[in-house]
DNA sequence: CTGAAAGCGCTAACAT
DNA sequence: ATGTTAGCGCTTTCAG
């Protein structure tokens, strides 16, 4: 590896005036400087950034914490981070926590002091707890589609407005004419999409039994499984809200796998707008989060904290808009 | 940030016993070290990678480059790459080029010397003849899932058996009874499933018109618009081998579109398996890539390389196998 | 068993 | 304009 003290050596300089030729600070002649991006450019010099961080306290990297990149949902959002982050200079490290939280507190903690300069950590990656605990050492973190039940207390965040996404599924529903409902949500995480749906029936003097209230897990398995049993029923019902897409479209599969035509015989609806969701059959109606908004929204946030204009604003939020497709259907059928 | 020297002094012992202890080498007395860990508990003490980095000349940490992480192929890998590097203590980095080699370049630049200690490099996500150049200059390098067409030249690499993949889409279209057919190939990057597929077709003596072979460029997109100019066809084709998931997932919405049944007018098949495709209707049947073994070799090549046990072997290669679900069907329909 | 000292490659005062 | 020096936090000889 040739470091700047091998070009001082060969160009007879020193050290620092190197140094300064190549941060193109200080103040060095044009003709040296010259010689020396010559004699860098022939040695193949190449900054040591490690040195360079340990001198700077700064890495120039920031950490995504997620459950898991294999969620659809992700890999459109940590893009649009990284890119954002790149025309910061900042480099992105993302960190599958799998959803375990211990496995996420040993990751923080590797990052911790040295690695990373800052963190975005998003879904329910990591133990709240632990992230106030790093959050008040001074650490710049912004927590980005956080779950919604939670409060964290004062750290900066991003996050959609749930409440008005349950709100536009119901609405929409009931636009259709649909009375007779049912959804599909992960409790606790996802209570505030669900508030959001039942204001709006409430609001209409309608109610969902409890037993319309069905638990998933935000995978598409358990949209299947749940919907599955949900068709068993003598009278199903007609419309279904799904909190999350992958649990929709499980929801869809079970209705076709139950000899019911979707949307005709029963609609669904999703919240995410994942890719996949346009180009299944039927393609999914669903409230879109709009991902890039939050992506950035959040990479500022991040960066304003690490260069120390941080003003802990309250927690900012983005808003979700409907994305009709061919999945629901006027009830009854016109 | 508490650091080795200021436990030092708390403990009043020397910096460099408290390295030990907090390493475990060296030698240190059971009582002294008690002490140490103790205290260092006590301030918070966090070991700096960075600084050890520097001395250690490791970084802990390794890069995935790839072209894009929307690619619903990629996070699958992604992920067991990051859980097996985990296990070697290891971090990941991921980059990702959109396909764009100057930025690919750049990003690789940057990384050199100081932020990571290898790199996996994914799909056609850089320019071969950069790589290269690093690989030569003992930069540990691993080539996963590279584009078929090209040979780099004693880079460890590990890829699938792309031709044997074409074999195999062959094999089952042909065992259907189908005998008009059609692919949808990237072209150069995904010669090698076209040669595969064809070879079969070959040893039946049969052979396929070149108004049959279309180009895709690998997008559901450009699946579905090429398939759709292919139904527009008086006799449009019995079967359809798409290179690529996401391009059989357009083709099947394009048949769709054009008031055709998959599979009874016409079967699709795909090669990639990735997770939606067992999710739209009909369920893709497909040629699978094996991503956990793809990555895992991938990840096990690099470590070797890094630890310096590296033999530069010839490619690897895993095998893909079929994996039959309901867009295909024997022709004519019995 | 513990301590002193040099060095990893770079930055940033401060002197010359 | 260039050089000297002292770190950044940790590892690693080598002495005491």
């Amino acid at each position: 590896m040739v470091t700047i003290y091998d070009i001082a050596r060969a160009t007879g300089l020193a050290k620092s005036t190197v140094a300064n030729a190549l941060s193109g600070k200080g103040t060095v002649s044009e003709a040296t400087r010259r010689r020396i991006l010559q004699c860098a450019e022939e040695m193949g010099y190449r900054p040591n950034m490690v040195a360079r961080s340990l001198s700077n306290h700064k890495t120039s990297t920031i950490a995504v914490i997620l459950p898991t990149i294999s969620n659809p949902f992700y890999p459109e959002i940590v893009e649009a981070i990284e890119q954002t982050a790149l025309e910061h200079g900042y480099q992105t490290l993302i960190c599958n926590t799998h959803y375990n939280f211990e496995h996420g507190r040993l990751r923080m903690e590797r990052l911790r002091s040295g690695w990373v300069d800052g963190y975005i950590i998003m879904g329910s990656s990591m133990d709240i707890t632990d992230i106030t605990g790093h959050f008040q050492q001074d650490i710049p973190i912004v927590l980005c589609d956080w779950q919604e039940n939670e409060a964290p207390q004062g750290i900066p965040q991003v996050s959609v407005d749930f409440f008005r996404a349950g709100q536009l599924a119901a609405q929409h529903l009931l636009e259709l004419g649909h009375r007779d409902l049912a959804v599909i949500v992960d409790d606790p995480q996802q209570s505030l999409r669900q508030a959001g749906f039942l204001s709006i029936l409430q609001a209409r003097g309608l109610s969902l039994p409890g037993k319309r209230i069905l638990p998933g897990n935000s995978t598409l398995e358990s949209g299947y499984n749940v919907a599955k049993s949900l068709f068993k029923e003598e009278q199903p019902p007609t419309a279904i809200f799904a909190a999350t897409d992958l649990m929709a479209i499980g929801a869809i599969e079970a209705a076709l796998d139950a000899g019911l035509r979707v949307p005709e015989d029963v609609s669904i609806i999703g919240l995410d707008d994942i890719f996949v969701s346009a180009h299944i059959r039927p393609p999914l109606t669903t409230v879109a989060v709009p991902k890039l908004q939050l992506a950035q929204a959040a990479t500022h946030l991040l960066f304003a904290q690490i260069n120390g204009e941080a003003q802990v604003s309250d927690a900012q939020l983005v808003e979700p808009h409907l994305v009709l497709r061919r999945s629901t259907a006027t009830y009854p059928i016109t």
